[in-house]
DNA sequence: ATAATGTATTCGGTATATCAAAATATAGAA
DNA sequence: TTCTATATTTTGATATACCGAATACATTAT
């Protein structure tokens, strides 16, 4: 049959969590429970359900993995959710710091037809309105940004790629401060007791994060 | 709470029944339940929930009638569907056989924001692709067409306003036909032994119909 | 090695939405 | 009026997805 969206949301969250993990290869019940805001239990039931439809490989008191079907489906509702996003920004003009939760219900209800004339009109486009990639229509995922602005070089131009935060007010202010994708920016300065990090944006702006902030901010060499 | 895709999709159905009554002005169960695809006993209970929402009344054995709360429900679905059928149309070129079924999953998933955006970048249009009215923001139907090609005066130019059937093989046979809405045509005879009538199109061509699908063809005269 | 801590799992329940089949009501025919 | 056909309701189950609280496990600290 054809996945619930809470299946879809929960291949999705698994696929996501999965990416930022660091030693293991397994996301913990904890993460996965809270990225999908459900009590601990109520993830634990749905995994055992998603592993005897095959989708994902489930090691009891450690974790899960996503099997190659599962990991194919997650990646299908990725492109989905993020070809939305970038319509509802270039087709319909609604602000980056809104589309997310827009397109976290839309993501379910396209077709794939509908999606596929989204992904012509739009050009094939290879990143959404935060910079990140969308997968191709065989599930390809370009794996790009190497630097942070914690880790990339000072008093360089860098352009900004990728902001991987969803908050809205966050977004709000990111775009407010000329640090969206697409904006060009020189690190000043980081300062590690203060656990800040200072950018002169395009205007000569100087603006000053904290680690937190900066973390979420990824750039290349431009 | 908001209602779910299955109450707004019991409103709707319970709406668009009511407004094709004859005699009474309760819905029977059978119909809705046929509308919805669900044995009768399904509808029986639902309807029983919605009733204790104060979304319809129900009268036992004999049918039910939506509340002004659940009219008004019933109308805001309906105007999110007619305005994403004319979008995926206009804006996205999709083929007015097609939107149907695209849209009917949509309209429970779109903000009130899109819609009005959609809703602005049409043009505060009408009616959608087939020809149905689509309600205002305030939820005003505009109540009109008055002949089929049943009931039209013969002879007289008129022009095609609407088609009140979904299923796409018969709206790519109204198409291919030149029996869209907007075409322009002429009655030229009707025949009540052969159950048939006859239709002079655009281009001179004379097209036969059958009384069941010549009703499904609401015109004006022209 | 054992206790404490934090994470996971299990268990008993709930809400929504559905079906199949039995029971019952209504309306029309005999 | 009684019978019968049709429509409706009731009943008992099922599937999905969730919560809260009790229990079990694993790891870390003592």
């Amino acid at each position: 049959m054809f996945p619930s969206s809470t299946v879809e949301n929960y291949l999705k969250a698994a696929y996501l969590e999965q990416g930022q993990l660091l030693q293991t290869d397994l996301v913990p019940m904890g993460r996965l429970a809270t990225a999908l805001g459900v009590v601990p239990g109520t993830a634990t039931t749905m995994v055992k359900a998603l592993a005897e439809s095959g989708l994902v490989v489930y090691e009891p008191y450690s974790g899960i993995k996503l099997t190659t079907t599962g990991e194919k489906l997650a990646v299908r509702v990725l492109r989905r959710h993020r070809l939305i996003e970038l319509f509802l920004v270039q087709v319909l003009g609604m602000s980056w710091a809104d589309v997310h939760d827009e397109a976290e219900r839309l993501e379910h209800a396209v077709s794939d037809m509908l999606i596929d004339r989204i992904d012509q009109m739009l050009g094939r486009p290879e990143t959404d309105p935060h910079g990140d990639p969308i997968p191709d229509q065989e599930g390809v995922v370009k794996k790009l940004d190497s630097f942070t602005l914690l880790n990339c070089p000072l008093l360089v131009s860098l352009a900004i790629t990728r902001v991987s935060d969803q908050d809205p007010d966050f977004l709000r202010f990111a775009e407010d401060s000329l640090l969206k994708p697409g904006e060009v920016i020189q690190v000043e300065s980081r300062d590690q007791h203060a656990d800040s990090v200072s950018v002169r944006t395009g205007t000569g702006r100087l603006v000053t994060l904290g680690t937190r902030a900066a973390s979420k901010l990824h750039v290349e060499k431009s």
